[in-house]
DNA sequence: TCATGTGAACATGTTCACAGCT
DNA sequence: AGCTGTGAACATGTTCACATGA
């Protein structure tokens, strides 16, 4: 994990893929590190100056890359990605490598991606402006929908060119505002009455910025980004580093 | 399943370029996983008000607790946990648990946590600054030791009681100061120059929250956050979740 | 009695190697 | 010839169940 994962932070079993109309397709279950590396694959792949010459573009306008180009610029074992593309029903072409587009459109398909996605984020501290302010958030089919606090001295203000709105009103806001993704900027104690909150208007998926664990319904998915385990398992790669190379 | 209590990190997860761990430690191989949570057991140990009746406080002044009721603070299994401390060389008494003092002790000093860590932050934008103010990075045993920017409309700046220096400087900077982490928080496009200019300064740990891949000299840890993968794996989740439960 | 420590079953994820298709 | 798709081996991680020992 990401395991990143910490703590069976986000380590988890598949998921029902999105079934979707065309003929051919299997919903066989999408792994879940599939489907993180498949985000990977969308990236390089529409990224203009992802690797030097065009990503597969021959002379013609059709776009083609191999398992080997893309494993390469993804930073993946080329069987691994073949794999995971499988479970796109996608149809690679033998001795020849996947048409780009076709691709870009598949992976953009069971990802959810060619929706647009608004978020709620909880917490507007530090971090939390800092995210109102993210252009990666903005970049990629995520919007910021609403900023939440608690903090009377705070509501009412203006962050990233949105006001900051009471938690209280959740409920009523996130339906409103098209909202469907939660994230958590509070400090730790505040996490878990952010997530109820965001629970109670409607929200079944959020990221977790806060320490600690949440406790949701079934059905919710939280994932958790904990900044100061990862700076920890850090530390404890120096710590072996050091204990390892230098004197025993 | 649902992260959290049930988490890629990033975790899991995530496509992190890592080299291959040269198990380093005395006795056994400590599992990535492990050390994760290991860091969590600590922070739910070490948290004054961890668990209603002080995690395990008996009325003497001995705290014990046993694996199933840290298990239940820390949202895992009692069976990993006790796998996971078993790593420690820790002794638990049978029929009573573990002594809580010795086990944040031991927990301690494998993952280095006595030891105070130093941080660069390199990328002085909206996410850097936020990190800079961060409580829960000066919190747990890491202090930022400098900031870093190549935008010469920052250098000089003051943030968080930081000066921002030249990247160019980091080779002088970070041994003087004692760093070892450093955590780019560039945008995608100068994450890998971030990432040569760390590795050319001595350190050999580095947090990218810089979404693509980074290459650095075997032996230096690289973890990756991705904020917008995260997203996309809650967006999957919705996905999932909306052509499931709806018509079809 | 009761909770630890661990063998063994299970689940997930990664990599190899090659058959099979274009 | 060359690259996909996948069975099978391998690696890691999780959970069960119970023998063991305080």
């Amino acid at each position: 994990m990401t395991r990143q994962a910490g703590g069976e932070n986000n380590a988890g079993s598949a998921v029902a893929a999105a079934a979707p109309d065309l003929g051919r397709t299997r919903s066989r279950a999408i792994p879940e590190a599939t489907v993180g590396r498949l985000a990977v694959y969308l990236r390089v792949l529409t990224d203009p100056q992802a690797v030097r010459p065009a990503l597969g573009d021959r002379g013609d306008g059709v776009r083609v890359v191999s398992s080997a180009e893309l494993a390469a610029a993804a930073g993946v074992n080329p069987a691994g990605l073949r794999r995971d593309l499988s479970f796109l029903g996608s149809h690679g072409v033998r001795g020849v490598g996947y048409d780009v587009d076709t691709l870009i459109e598949q992976i953009q398909r069971v990802l959810g991606a060619h929706h647009h996605f608004r978020v709620a984020l909880v917490g507007i501290g530090n971090l939390g402006q800092a995210l109102a302010g993210y252009a990666g958030f903005g970049g990629r089919g995520f919007g910021i929908g609403a900023l939440f606090d608690v903090d009377v001295e705070k509501i009412g203000r203006t962050v990233a060119g949105l006001r900051i709105r009471d938690l209280a009103d959740a409920q009523e806001v996130c339906p409103a505002e098209g909202i469907t993704i939660g994230v958590i900027t509070t400090p730790e104690g505040a996490a878990q009455s952010a997530a109820d909150a965001l629970v109670t208007a409607g929200i079944f998926s959020i990221l977790n910025f806060a320490p600690g664990k949440i406790v949701v319904p079934a059905g919710v998915e939280v994932r958790r980004v904990d900044l100061a385990l990862e700076l920890q398992m850090l530390a404890f790669h120096e710590t072996s580093r050091v204990d390892g190379v230098v004197a025993r």
